[in-house]
DNA sequence: CAGGCCTAGATTGTCGACAATTTCGAGAAA
DNA sequence: TTTCTCGAAATTGTCGACAATCTAGGCCTG
């Protein structure tokens, strides 16, 4: 599925593979958020030399999994509720943009096949009924799918190298698979009947609106995570 | 004005010294886009180790000014008309955002402090005329200042890290001195009087208009420039 | 006892050299 | 002549070591 994250660049180099074996351990929690990162201990579990490992760091970088001082070094990045909304914020602006171009410049043939993976995730979720596999795979996949198909290149790697892995990080550390699953999966059929309709202005802002409902989601757990 | 491009980050480290130089290099022209980078040739001319200015191309790649491949190595990227339209969907979408959070979250005196620098600018394009002194620093700052009002970190990083450089690259190297000097004057009036009002909507969306103007009015000089 | 200075240790930044991969041209075969 | 193959040169990726900077702890001073 995502083995690499869609990225249309395979892992060819050894700092390609300590980037992305380091983002997981970030994103999944292996290394606790606000740490500081020893670049030669680090070097050592990877085994690979501090140079490597440093290229590595400064592409974290780049995505805003860590933060680094010049002469002191790196931290992985501390998760709150305040850069949380900042993420949605940023992201509600960037996917409704992706919306609008997808009704634009979707091919009918990738709207078809969308529509049939809804009903392919409608089915599975009948089935299984508590399980989560919607709210991971499916819904990166129906959101990949439309950042895709707005056809801008640049908007696409802004969304999936930068803002996606923040999310990703967000959502697995505290635990993201609460219900909301059948509300967010109508709401996934409301955009894509839009973008069907090539209504542009209404699948941007369903889609505005699907990301507000899905921040709020977290920002509640978050609190409560906080509170209790 | 510009030194550090208001980059928080005080320039201490020899990577530092060297990115900055060469982004503006690429910004400037006085690297040709889409040339090839040689490593070790631009390292002998900065008088740095090949491991340091790797780590400026980096940083570069992250920016999106160079683009690089695994064992063939960096080109300065080459502006074409699809691009700059990518580049300016996303700058509309994420600057009409920082428009609407600067409505809600400027200062009083941000924004009178805003307005009086508006009136100075009047004032100095009375004077001198035809001087092209507000398409460049002015309009800079303008903007700057309202994606500082944005109070959003991130967004700040994003537009100002990346897109703008970017931008500045093209305006620079199709030689954006032209007109729209006054249009874009008037423009910006009406921005700061709805984030006055505290109307985030119509700010947005007047944000929004006046970059599509913009990139409208760059895409003409472009064509015109590959058709002459 | 509190506070500041100074030294020792550790960490980051930078460098030059080696290994792996690609590129380009010469030469052979069709 | 054209195309394919092969090998040498150049370029990138990686490494280990040195230099510069920060950090922590002890010691001296008030």
């Amino acid at each position: 599925m995502s083995e690499q994250l869609h990225s249309h660049q395979p892992i060819t180099t050894a700092a390609d593979q300590v980037f992305v074996d380091l983002r997981r351990a970030i994103v999944e929690g292996d290394i606790e958020q606000g740490s500081k990162i020893s670049e030669p201990e680090l070097a050592k579990r990877f085994g690979v030399s501090r140079a490597t490992l440093r290229d590595a760091l400064n592409r974290l970088e780049a995505c805003n999994l860590v933060e680094r001082k010049a002469n002191v070094g790196c931290r992985v990045v501390a998760l709150t509720p305040e850069r949380l909304i900042e993420v949605y914020q940023v992201r509600a602006a960037l996917e409704g943009l992706a919306c609008r171009l997808a009704a634009e410049n979707m091919a009918d043939e990738e709207i078809a096949s969308l529509k049939g993976l809804l009903n392919k995730h409608l089915n599975e979720q009948r089935v299984k009924e508590g399980e989560s596999y919607y709210q991971e795979a499916g819904d990166l996949d129906f959101h990949y799918r439309i950042i895709k198909g707005s056809k801008n290149e640049h908007l696409f790697n802004l969304l999936y190298n930068d803002l996606y892995q923040l999310i990703r990080m967000y959502r697995v550390q505290m635990g993201m698979t609460g219900p909301r699953v059948s509300k967010a999966f109508d709401e996934h059929l409301a955009i894509i009947n839009a973008i069907d309709n090539r209504d542009g202005e209404l699948a941007e802002l369903l889609m505005k609106r699907h990301i507000s409902y899905s921040m709020n989601n977290i920002e509640n757990k978050f609190n409560a995570a906080h509170s209790g």
